[in-house]
DNA sequence: ATGAAAGCGCTAACAG
DNA sequence: CTGTTAGCGCTTTCAT
């Protein structure tokens, strides 16, 4: 910058203002520091810019588990959307749902100055947070709730969602619906669980455990839990699962077989439509989520200091066709 | 870190000196920094050293069209991990396939001092970047080469793809075979154009332009396409398709007809699989790409000055059978 | 409307 | 092993 003041003739400061498009400059002089930047090819630092001004630095943080998941990348662009929209570059960061990675992701993120974070979190308790945001960080919390700090959440009615795609099963006459689930560790998966329950209750069918499978990673473990569920003696005659990459395995396994078993999954489907069987699922709006999620972190970052406040954001049964009992 | 100091009766030099983990300092004094920066919560100013130290901000910046197309996702998911390993931040945002909101976004990733650069280019200029190139930052073009400027460039083999998804096509018999793409304008349209027009080249059909159609933006535009070619006097009895959304809109309309023409399609499934359509696809390793072009990023940061290099990393004909003619 | 001086929070260079 | 001093590139404050 003293380069370019030199060569324009003024001083820093005057440099300063055009760079910045402050009002008030000779157009004459604008002109010559113009010139002077581009013959130098000067740029502005914005970390020193951000240094002394204190007070923005144009940068969120989104810290999700995994980029390359589709569920994430839909978040991310609905958050990169409202970002651009007020003119703030986003850090992306992924925990790949390590707690420990988590802690040292934010507190990256805040050692950078960022004006606001975005989490999905992947551990319990976030109370290392708490001096952060008594310092004036804003942060909102989104698809699960924090532990142990008091900040804006977004969450989805898993609950009720899952008690709405259960009760659509249990409305076709289904009793034995076996239900099948990721690590009960995951706060959406316990939600969804009660939702569930919510639905069985009421229909007075024993509550068997031994439908209720837990620890499913993936499509394939997905695919040999149905075989095995259905060369039980009195096998389930309906299938809730309790996400798409679960649903994946269970459609798979039911189509090898030909069985006309019912399912309904939770989570939507790009390709539903084209499946080989009639997909009822529990859907959402996933970039609705997070718009919601980076639009009240905006509103912090612009100054609203009101109490913390917890958004639930509805999900929908779309029905694609339920087989009966 | 002034206050760090005084609490903990050290100079300031000293708390620098703690929290960079620096060896050689005393147990003791180390401890009392350590109580004192606990106590006032003291978080280090990462913009403020990297200002002074003024080599590495930890930060690389990534510039793609759009962060939930799952293409990019890919991208951003492998950038993340390389960046993960080197203990760098990513700052991610989207082009659009503006060139306008292109370069104004490289320039502000420049403007934050980003490490390095890694970039699927909307525009066909890049020139603008030469003074950056030229000033030492480092940066690595992938999926599409830059325009006038040189730097290392990662892409596919386009061309060889296309040419092995047609050739088999012109294997199984096929002679009229429509071909199917979203705008010319880009640099993979353009080489898969040229790597089918290779394949049809030595059969001696005559080349037909109205089986070529462009500007394909949508599964839906694709099926609308299909249904005019094959309700066509003289139809095709095979497919090419050049990208996934394409594609997928050309299995839509060939279920709906229950045709039995022939498709391969550029780019590959998750769902491939489960498609109710012998889906033969040239697909390629997206997460290689973006991880051979962040690696060789990485390698530029290291202080590499060799001189650019392209690589061009291999397709694959995935074979789910091709109906004869 | 323009400029001079101070200083944001930190680290480099050099002493002690 | 520890401290002092200067200064990264910019914006603020206050003068002119």
């Amino acid at each position: 910058m003293v380069d370019v003041a030199t060569l324009a003739g003024v001083s820093l400061k005057t440099v300063s203002r055009v760079v910045n498009n402050t009002p008030n400059v000779q157009p004459e002089l604008v002109e010559r520091v113009l010139a002077a930047v581009a013959e130098l090819g000067f740029r502005r630092n914005h970390l020193a810019s951000s240094l002394r001004s204190g007070q923005t630095t144009a940068t969120i943080g989104l810290l999700i588990e995994e980029i390359a998941n589709p569920f994430y990348a839909a978040i991310a662009g609905a958050a990169a959307e409202v970002a651009r929209r007020h003119d703030t570059m986003l850090i992306i960061a992924s925990s790949e749902e390590d707690p420990a990675r988590e802690q040292q992701l934010l507190r990256d993120m805040c050692a950078r100055r960022v004006d606001g974070l975005l989490v999905v979190p992947a551990g319990h308790d976030h109370s290392f947070l708490r001096a952060e945001v008594e310092l004036g960080t804003p942060m909102v919390f989104l698809d699960r709730p924090p532990g142990g700090v008091l900040a804006d959440t977004v969450l989805l009615d898993n609950r009720g969602g899952a008690r709405a795609g259960v009760g659509r099963l249990v409305e076709a006459g289904h009793r034995r619906i076996a239900i099948l689930l990721d690590s009960i560790g995951v706060y959406t998966m316990r939600e969804r669980l009660d939702g569930a329950q919510d639905a069985l209750a009421p229909t007075g069918a024993p509550y068997d455990t031994r439908l209720v499978r837990e620890g499913i990673r993936d499509p394939a473990a997905a695919s040999r839990v149905v075989a095995e569920l259905l060369d039980q003696p009195d096998p389930p005659t309906a299938f809730f699962s309790m996400n798409n990459r679960i649903t994946l395995g269970v459609v798979e396994e039911l189509c090898r077989r030909g069985s006309d078993a019912a399912l309904v999954g939770f989570d939507d489907f790009d390709l539903a439509r084209l499946m080989p069987y009639p997909l009822t699922v529990i859907a959402y709006d996933t970039r609705e989520l997070a718009r919601t999620a980076a639009e009240l972190l905006f509103r912090r970052i612009e100054g609203d200091r009101s109490w913390p406040r917890t958004v639930v954001l509805p999900t929908e049964l779309v029905e694609r066709g339920v087989p009966p009992r």
